[in-house]
Order: structure tokens, then C-alpha cells, then sequence
DNA sequence: CTGAAAGCGCTTACAG
DNA sequence: CTGAAAGCGCTTACAG
């Protein structure tokens, strides 16, 4: 079934059909109505390929998301999703491991499916800062800043990560505790992990401590990561009474590495978490962790990319701030 | 750039450089090698809208997915995927709201990009039973038995659950509880909900009990659900020892309401899952559940659907077994 | 308000 | 081994 059919048995040309289906302004209601019946009857669905081919530019807005499972992402895509269709675009998702390069395969992708444009979610800076030079549509990273970057078609939306970074351990230094450890992060300040960790720097500069090996271990950003990397750090450091895990995963990962050393959270430790996601609120104990604004993070991405889109807004970087959400699993010490 | 811009540079016509960028074997090696490598400094990108308008079928198979958001499912899609592309297709991933009919979208997928195949996850055998006919192409239910339909392109692969849940509740028979209190299900044995509490009802009667209201309270599958659900059925039935939770997450929500009711887990109520997710393993208490066999599910419907499309295989309806992980989150009364 | 015709970028029978 | 031509299903300037 095509329009080609659909103009055989209405009798009106396949231009008309096509103008009908497409509710263009210029054909007559009773026209419209009657093509619209018969595509109705017969099921008709457009093809999409011919219809894109020709039209040179889809109506799609593409998240192109780095990492394939993160429950923080899944909730910022959900979003996402919605308004994006709220304001009338279609949205496709595409997932890419870890070690894939997010930029090169944007570019591929505008020219397979030319979208309007595209968000990313768990970019990394460098990458973009290497290759985004070969994409011409609006883009915006979400949940990592761009700021340091200046590209004219990128906007980013996140919070500082510094910043927050460092809340979680002030936080922690507030309770009284003086033996602190952190989960996940490393020296290239490029990523997220990296700008959280030097959060975590700041915050022991400020309480006259200095961030030695002694005191963090790196991980990825998924829960057996946490927990090994929680049993490591315990094991060459056991003062220690508190912890910052750098995702809730992580400090899930973290606090049953406590539990098998038979250990309790947070009598013995403490341990703080970052995203707040849904399921650190039903965690045992309720996770203590610094909630990103992930509402606010998915709706002003998808505005800020409309509005580019629509060449009505420039580049530019939101910083949002997070709130810590105070669950049962630290303890003033 | 197109082929034809290609084939102005390489000074061939474009029928010789569509052949050689698809490796057709009546293309010498030499003008091969040249064109490709044109195409290479070009960066070149096929539009795959003209590819696939003209190719009438696409190479990819179609992971529609029920419900945006689900770790069991999330772990099956991932390993799905990795072996449809080591198969040699393209694949893509769809998600639905639970509110959609997936068939119909089904159908859509079909007109719009011919597909070589569909898997559906977390489909609903009612919906395929009105409306699956009017599907062509080799199709395959995971994680839910299409066995009581018979549509000659339907398979599927799942775990028995009616079996698996009744194991559940036996295992809670056999560590001496005899308040057992179901959290999620419902009557419609034609979802998954209803056959795993078809399976409850199996293990009370050969208990010697009924299955009635008192003993539980419906959920949708999600964390906060399960958190509902759990509340309401402990107030109103507090002579409970121990709940079969229909999921994971559902666990994660029951044993939160439990400790938020100043009771412990096992200690005062035992709780067992279904699913076996990765964080089940992670929880506090470690979670004991019902460990679907989801590297199974994933290759073996990758595999049936590939056979299916190949015109190898037949329909068929593989019932996995599962197994019982013990964590620690039911004791012997 | 409607239609005939061109063309989007590709593949593939057909001819050589 | 290579090329000219037709055609996939749509949209849209152009003409009426």
C-alpha cells in the first residue's frame, strides 16, 4: 500500500494524496477527509525511508547515550523522551559501550538519518573537544558541562560537579569525621569522575587534609566496580569511618563491600552517595547521596535543543544545582 | 557526498562503485581498493534511506521492548544485542509505555522499516492473540511463553512461570513458614503476573491453604509499588512471616516497607524475589530469588529468531528452568 | 484546489 | 569486469 494506490482508488493524484496525508493547508477538507479514510481503511503507514530520502531532513531528535545501563540516565532519557515529543519532534535512542567514540558516531548518524539534532548523555568533553568540529546541527551534552569548550552548536546542562563533588565531602567533614575515603575518580579532570575528585581535593584542602592514594581507589561507575574497589580501599586503609562513593551504584557496590567485612552502615562507616536515584531512597539503609536534578536536567536539555533548532537560542551552559538528600546511612561521629 | 560524487572522482560509473563499497565479487580488487579508498578520505556514509527504499528489506531485527525501564530486562537487551550483531544484523531497539499495544506498534515497525525480525520483551499473549496474524515475519516473545497461542511465526523462550513461582513459595514452605504473603499478582493468567500467581495458589493447596485476599496485595512491577503493595499488606494481614515478592524491585519495595514498619529482614520477616538481577546480589540483605537464566533467554531467542529468519527453524516454545540463588533474606522459621 | 513531473541516493537486472 | 537506465515511495516546485 502506497500513495500511489491510494490515489488509484480515491482518483485524485498521487500529489494530492501525499498533500492530504500531510495536512497541508491547500486541499479542500472533503479531499482530506476522503484520502485520509481510505489510508485508514487500507492501513496505509508512509515509508519512512522514501519519505526521509526525499525530504532531506528528518523530523527526529536523536539521545545518543554513552554506557548502556545507568538507572540515573534511564530516568533523564524517560523525561527526555516525553518532552521531546511534547514539543512535537520524534526522538531515537542509541546506546554505545563505554570505549565507543560518542562524537564519531553522531557524525555517522547525521548522515544516515539526518536528525535535527542531538543530545548526549555520559559524553566525554575530550572527545568533543577532538572531533566536534565535523558536526554542523545543534547538540547538547547533558549531565557533563561543556563549558570549557566553545563550540557555537553546543549547549551543555549539568550540575558542577566540583562543586557537588565537593558538597557531599564537606558533608561528611560536618559529621565529624576526619578519616575519609572516596570511590571512583582519578587525576583527568576531563571526565566526570575526575572533576569530582577534584571536588573531593578541595574539600580536603579546605579542612587542611591532603588527597593521598591512601584515600580514594578508583572505579567505574557500576556496583561491582564499588564493591571491590570499597574492599580495596578499606583494606589499605581501615581508619577509615567514612566514605563518598561517586554514583549511588557505587555506593551500593560500596556499602555491602562493608556489610562482608562484617562491618555496618553507618555505625562503622559512613557512606555517601551521588544521583539519587529512585532506589537509593529504598535502599537498607536509605542512602544518604546528592541528588541531580534530573527532572530540570532532561526538560531544560530538550528546550535548549529545540530552541537552538529552532535558531532562536546560542550556545550555552547551564549549571545546576544539586540537594543533598538525607537518608539513614551517615552518622555524625 | 554520494556515490555518484564518488564515482565523478574515481572516474567510474556509480553501478561499479555501489558493487565495490558492497563487496560484490564481480568487482576486480584493484578498482575495489580505490574506490574504497576515495570513499574512505571522503567519509563517505551510505544514506541508508535510498538503501533501504531500494532494498525493499532492511538487514536489522527489532527489540521492541515493553515498559522503559527494567534491569531484567535491561541485562537480557544487552546480551541479545551483542549476539544479533555477532550474527551479522543491525539491530534496534524500541521501548513502548506499558499502555501501548505492542503488536500494533509491531506492525508499524513492519510497514515503516521491514524488518527481518522482531523479539519482544515483556509482550502480553492477549494482545498477540487479537492482533499477532496480522504480522509476517518471524517474531519471538522473550521472557514470556507464547505457548498457548500457536501462530505458525511466533516462538518464544521463557522461563515456566508458573513453576518457577510456585518454587518460590515452596522454598518458604520448606523453611517452616506458613503466613506466606504474595506481593504483586492478579487473576489474568494471561500475564506474567497472573501465571506466577497461578503458581502460588498451586503451592498453598498443596499446602493445605488458600490463597486468599488476606494473603496478597496487587503491584505493578516497580520499586515504589512493591513499597505500596508490602505496607498494605502487612497491616492488613501482621501475622505474616514471610512474602514471595514477584520481582526484584518489588523485593527492594517490600523489604524498604518492612524496615520502615520497625521490623527486620530475615529476622522477623523472611523475603524471597524473582528475577535475579545483579543488584539483588548487592542488597542488604543479600536477596534470595529466583534467578531467571537471562544469558539463556538472550542467546537462545537471538539464535531461534535467526534460524526462524533463515526458514530453518519452526515455531517452537522453549521453557527454561531457574534456579534459587540464597541470599540472605529468608530464614527458617 | 489539483496534477504531472522531477528528483532524493541508492541497487540491480540488463547489455556489453 | 563495467556502465546506462529504471525504479524504490515519497515530496514539492511549477503550471494550471
Amino acid at each position: 500500500m502506497t500513495i500511489k494506490d491510494i490515489a488509484k482508488i480515491s482518483g485524485y493524484g498521487i500529489s494530492t494524496v501525499s498533500r492530504a496525508l500531510n495536512d497541508h493547508p491547500d486541499v479542500s477538507q472533503e479531499t482530506k477527509d476522503k484520502i485520509k479514510q481510505i489510508a485508514k481503511e487500507n492501513r496505509f503507514v508512509p515509508n519512512s525511508n522514501a519519505k526521509q530520502l526525499k525530504q532531506q531532513v528528518s523530523n527526529c531528535i536523536v539521545i545518543l547515550v554513552k554506557g548502556s545501563f545507568n538507572l540515573f540516565f534511564a530516568s533523564i532519557i524517560e523525561q527526555m523522551q516525553t518532552h521531546i515529543s511534547r514539543l512535537g519532534y520524534e526522538t531515537v535512542i542509541h546506546y554505545l559501550n563505554e570505549d565507543e567514540n560518542e562524537v564519531r558516531m553522531a557524525e555517522q548518524i547525521c548522515k544516515e538519518i539526518k536528525p535535527l539534532g542531538i543530545t548526549f548523555l555520559g559524553g566525554n568533553p575530550e572527545t568533543f573537544r577532538k572531533r566536534f568540529s565535523n558536526i554542523a546541527i545543534p547538540c547538547i551534552l547533558s549531565t557533563t558541562s561543556a563549558q570549557s569548550l566553545s563550540f557555537e552548536n553546543l549547549s551543555s546542562v549539568s550540575v558542577d560537579d566540583v562543586k557537588c563533588a565537593k558538597q557531599a565531602v564537606d558533608y561528611l567533614f560536618a559529621y565529624g569525621h576526619t578519616h575519609i575515603g572516596i570511590v571512583g575518580g582519578n587525576e583527568d579532570i576531563s571526565c566526570t569522575s575526575g572533576l569530582r575528585f577534584a571536588g573531593c581535593r578541595q574539600s580536603f584542602q579546605e579542612h587542611g587534609q591532603e588527597l593521598t592514594d591512601q584515600y580514594f581507589e578508583q572505579a567505574h561507575f557500576n556496583i561491582s566496580a564499588g564493591y571491590e574497589a570499597a574492599k580495596k580501599l578499606l583494606q589499605k586503609n581501615p581508619q577509615l569511618t567514612a566514605i563518598f562513593a561517586m554514583s549511588d551504584m557505587l555506593a551500593f557496590g560500596t556499602i555491602r563491600a562493608i556489610s562482608d567485612l562484617g562491618l555496618s552502615v553507618p555505625n562503622d562507616i559512613s557512606v555517601i552517595g551521588f544521583d539519587g536515584i529512585e532506589l537509593a531512597n529504598y535502599y537498607c539503609p536509605k542512602l544518604t547521596t546528592i541528588r541531580q536534578p534530573c527532572e530540570n536536567i532532561a526538560v531544560s536539555s530538550a528546550k535548549m535543543l529545540v530552541g537552538a533548532i529552532h535558531g532562536t537560542e546560542q550556545a550555552q551552559h547551564l549549571l545546576l544545582d544539586a540537594e543533598i538528600i538525607e537518608g539513614d546511612s551517615v552518622r555524625s561521629l
